[in-house]
DNA sequence: TGAGAGGGAA
DNA sequence: CTAGATCCCTCTCA
């Protein structure tokens, strides 16, 4: 029995990965287990990863080799790793290949090939996929019924088959036109170096290998620059989905400005205008539209109508079920799917990874945070009380009133005073999702506020101000999880949040890590009410960005010494920044 | 023709 | 889990 009290792994039984935090190795492991392993529960010192088969099958996709697990393993453990835990990162690994989807040559005959004979006995007699299966040709050989190469990848990975799609793809409509060194802003423009991994990675060549998958970077990486990097090797024409109308219209300034195609290339297909052109945006929504409740689909035949070579999922996270369906139709067409995370609320990531594609390409946030891409973020969570009255009222509600009473508490208020004179020369969002609460802080800071009934006008007014600076302060309810038009800030302040949004938490971070130009620090204070289940959303709001190596200060406020502790973190010269850099550097 | 309000959906 | 934001369509009013 091997022990060495210094690492700070312990692999369990159960395929579950303890990583203890304060150690020298911390980082090292959590960087590790990051390729492979999901973030289950992040408290203070031991955090709870799950190795499951989606995580190293889009690791293996990505890359990495059996060798490499095994061997971090063994350099990060404290105890010896249990044999079952070992032979089932073998078998679940191996399993991603062992089978393969490939066209016969010179037909249009899909065929599942796998030298595992058991592996072919099982797919012949499991009905989920026999509906799919035209007739065995071999003994390493199942022919496909036309039209199904989709639908049986779904079914195939749900038995634990995640296949390699090796089929190739139906070329569209060309459309020559190039990136610009040059863009129509008159800046220079180059691609940055992993940008250009992503898209070669992407684009393979052409090969039957690229030309499907999932790209993962996080905010203010430059997805959509990345995006548009893979749409110049394609060279065809493309539909692109995105989630929201401004999302759509950044993409086409984008595309103008830094390509050689122009406003006549580019299309809009919404609401408002219904436009077909060799590039044309959509959003989501109106490919899921209906009439009625129970009727047809009216627009998502945009995907089958035109002869697309290229179809780009921007945030492919968010990707509506119904759309899966259509998706599961066109698997000859190349895709790309661009998102921050690969997690969706609602379980899915296995539709994402048979339709779509698997991972292709991440890049950790703090490796850009180091190559300085993104500013340096200091994460802080203030605990606080409630005031005696609020416990009592708090204790006594009911569990759905709880989470309201508690993120709601008006001791919030008086931080946030702090924190704005703390910030005074600092360019600062308040963040919550509470209209409400929203006002409160509205009616005593006086800064503007931006909520969902705010007009576009009075916006990009409001947005103007805030860019030039003549507004400091700028509060936004649950519109800063989708406006990709909000400006930059280098303080966030978070002061009520969805139940558990992982995505939520991500881009609120997001909107401050747009390199700043003096020492690229970016400030990210989150408020909490302790011992509530305000504090238990943070802690699951805040997984994601934990994973990605940020760590949150924690700062606790007692309600006795409160007006005192409040004065003192008020004046003290730079208690909160030192502290925090302090912490920074402690960690990267 | 376009803006704006209102309803429904997920 | 709501609450909130968004988008789509249709209808009305100039």
């Amino acid at each position: 029995m091997n022990y060495n009290p210094e690492n700070p792994v312990i692999v369990q039984s159960d395929m579950s990965v303890l990583l203890e935090t304060m150690g020298p190795l911390y980082e090292q492991a959590r960087d590790f287990l990051g390729q492979f392993a999901e973030l289950r529960k992040s408290p203070e010192y031991l955090h709870t990863y799950h190795i499951t088969s989606l995580s190293l099958w889009n690791a293996a996709a990505a890359g990495l080799v059996l060798n490499d697990i095994y061997e971090g393993l063994r350099k990060y453990s404290k105890y010896d790793i249990p044999a079952n835990v070992l032979t089932e990162i073998r078998e679940l690994l191996a399993r991603f290949g062992r089978v393969k989807l490939i066209r016969q040559p010179d037909s249009d005959d899909h065929v599942l090939q796998s030298s595992d004979e058991f592996a072919i006995r099982e797919m012949l007699a499991t009905p989920q996929v026999k509906p799919f299966i035209d007739r065995q040709i071999s003994a390493s050989e199942i022919l496909i019924k036309p039209g199904t190469r989709g639908r049986i990848k779904q079914a195939l990975i749900k038995m634990g088959y995640p296949v390699e799609d090796l089929a190739g793809f139906a070329n569209g409509d060309p459309l020559p036109f190039e990136m610009r060194a040059k863009t129509l802003t008159g800046l220079h423009f180059a691609l940055r170096e992993y940008q250009r991994d992503a898209a070669d990675v992407f684009y393979a060549d052409g090969s039957s290998v690229g030309g499907s998958g999932v790209l993962v970077l996080p905010c203010g990486a430059g997805k959509t620059i990345i995006g548009m990097a893979c749409m110049s090797r394609v060279k065809q024409h493309t539909l692109i989905l995105t989630t929201n109308i401004t999302a759509l219209r950044q993409w086409r300034s984008e595309l103008v400005d830094k390509t050689t195609l122009t406003s006549n290339d580019v299309g809009e297909y919404s609401g408002e205008a219904k436009h077909v052109k060799p590039v044309t945006l959509t959003t989501y929504q109106i490919l899921t539209y209906k009439r009625h409740k129970h009727g047809e689909f009216l627009h998502m035949d945009l995907f089958q109508k035109f002869n697309w070579g290229l179809i780009v999922y921007d945030e492919v996270h968010l990707l509506p079920a119904p759309v899966f369906r259509a998706v599961a139709e066109i698997q000859a067409r190349r895709r790309l799917g661009l998102t921050a995370t690969l997690i969706r609320e609602d379980g899915k990531e296995d539709d994402v990874f048979s339709l779509i594609g698997p991972k292709r390409f991440d890049k950790p946030w703090k490796e850009l945070e180091k190559q300085g891409w993104i500013a340096k973020a200091l994460c802080m969570e203030i605990r606080i009380p409630m005031a005696e009255d609020k416990r009592l009222e708090y204790a006594t509600a009911e569990l759905r009133a709880k989470y309201r009473i508690a993120m709601e508490n008006p001791v919030k208020y008086l931080v946030v005073d702090r924190l704005l004179k703390k910030h005074v020369n600092d360019q600062v969002l308040i963040i919550g999702c509470y209209l409400d609460q929203l006002d409160r802080v509205r009616a005593r800071t006086g800064a503007p506020i931006i909520t969902g009934e705010t007009p576009n006008t009075e916006r990009e007014e409001i947005y103007t101000n805030f860019k030039a600076g003549k507004i400091k302060t700028l509060i936004v309810s649950k519109v800063a999880n989708f406006a990709v038009d909000l400006p930059d800030a280098n303080v966030a302040i978070q002061i009520s949040g969805t139940y558990r949004s992982r995505q939520e938490e991500t881009q609120r971070l997001g909107r401050v890590l747009r390199p700043k130009p003096e020492d690229n620090y970016a400030y990210f204070y989150s408020i909490v009410t302790k011992d509530t289940k305000d504090q238990e959303c943070a802690k699951k709001r805040s997984l994601f960005l934990t994973e990605q190596g940020y760590r949150y200060k924690i700062h606790v406020l007692d309600m006795d010494k409160i007006e005192a502790e409040m004065f003192e973190f008020a004046h003290t010269e730079e208690p909160l920044n030192a502290e925090l850099a302090q912490e920074h550097t402690e960690i990267s």
